[in-house]
DNA sequence: TGTAAAAAATGACCGCGGTCAATAATAAAT
DNA sequence: ATTTATTATTGACCGCGGTCATTTTTTACA
């Protein structure tokens, strides 16, 4: 049995990245065309197609190492004491999840895993997102009536609530971070 | 000033909207196809895009029209006294906003405002839902501690968390009705 | 080396959403 | 009625994501 993956894939795959990224730089994630970045990788369209299932699933591997940057930033720091400080934390990552509205299409359309049993990047951040989140609940001084999960899996949804009013003509006079406060503290620190 | 929309108009309107909903009511929202509606309707595919700003316009529309007829419904109840008769109340519009992973990604993808001035029927029924919602908290056994609204939208984040866990391979064991009334419970009657 | 089997790359081709200059139908004015 | 202005319809065309039979390259083995 020989290798299974031959070094020439891995070239032409990190080709594809490569081209990818720049094409980005120019253009965003929006105005992404596969055929600019076959063009700047040197390599026929089909060629594409045999190392990523569809564009999508480009967008997904490329958000999902961006996201997963941000987390190894949110990680090492030190862990938040307040609702004021875990919204701070976040804010960086906020701000890239919501840089293009198209980005953050795809982020939701991935958030849940894209198929049964293929669970991909963006996906697979949100888990790390929810293990991120909750010691740093368990230690602080919230709520403590209920999961620690659960109560991860809360802030999750109120974040991604949160970034959803950025693009809603409804709410855009409030700005990300005094909603996401707001929502929080309702959310860990209940009165009621 | 005569007429601004001739009846000509309305009834190429009408046609394209039944022949869609012909269309769906054959292959699903996800297998609908412009030229499929054209032909049913007899009109060449330029006029749909007179008609429509784009496909997912016409989604938004009808989709729209699929909750806003389930809002009736939940309206017309009586007022629920816990958590359990909430969830009940809205467990035919979660199936239908779910029936269809591409309806779910439509509905997320229109909840905010497609674009900036510009508030589409999904994104109405939202406003609504929350309008439907939040009297019911201010009459029930529910925490008094923040604003209705605040509580109200925090029922919405959560009843779209739990929709996007059915397409989510990590969670599809647990099913809808047990993880919002999950969430809910904890977001209405924290003990903490 | 030479050769056969497996893996990777190719590019013509297709499906389908969306555009637009040209045309037809309607309403308003004389 | 005839002309004029406005509005609606048309369908050839384009952009772009995605497919697949064919060709090229690599690997395994004699």
């Amino acid at each position: 049995m020989a290798k299974a993956v031959q070094q020439r894939t891995l070239q032409t795959r990190a080709r594809l990245v490569a081209a990818a990224q720049e094409v980005i730089a120019d253009v965003g994630y929006e105005g992404l065309r596969v055929e600019q970045v076959v063009l700047r990788a040197g390599v026929a369209k089909g060629t594409f197609f045999a190392h990523f299932r569809d564009k999508d699933a480009l967008m997904d591997q490329l958000i999902g190492a961006g996201i997963d940057a941000h987390l190894d930033q949110i990680e090492a720091l030190a862990t938040p004491q307040s609702v004021a400080e875990i919204v701070e934390a976040f804010m960086p990552l906020m701000r890239f999840m919501t840089c293009e509205r198209y980005v953050f299409d795809v982020i939701l359309r991935h958030s849940g895993a894209a198929a049964i049993s293929e669970i991909g990047p963006i996906a697979n951040t949100f888990g790390r997102h929810v293990e991120v989140v909750a010691p740093w609940l368990a230690k602080g001084p919230f709520r403590k009536d209920i999961d620690g999960m659960l109560l991860a899996e809360g802030v999750q949804a109120f974040t991604v609530q949160a970034m959803s009013l950025v693009f809603c003509a409804l709410h855009a006079e409030v700005d990300l971070r005094a909603r996401l406060t707001l929502y929080l503290n309702a959310w860990l620190t209940p009165k009621g």
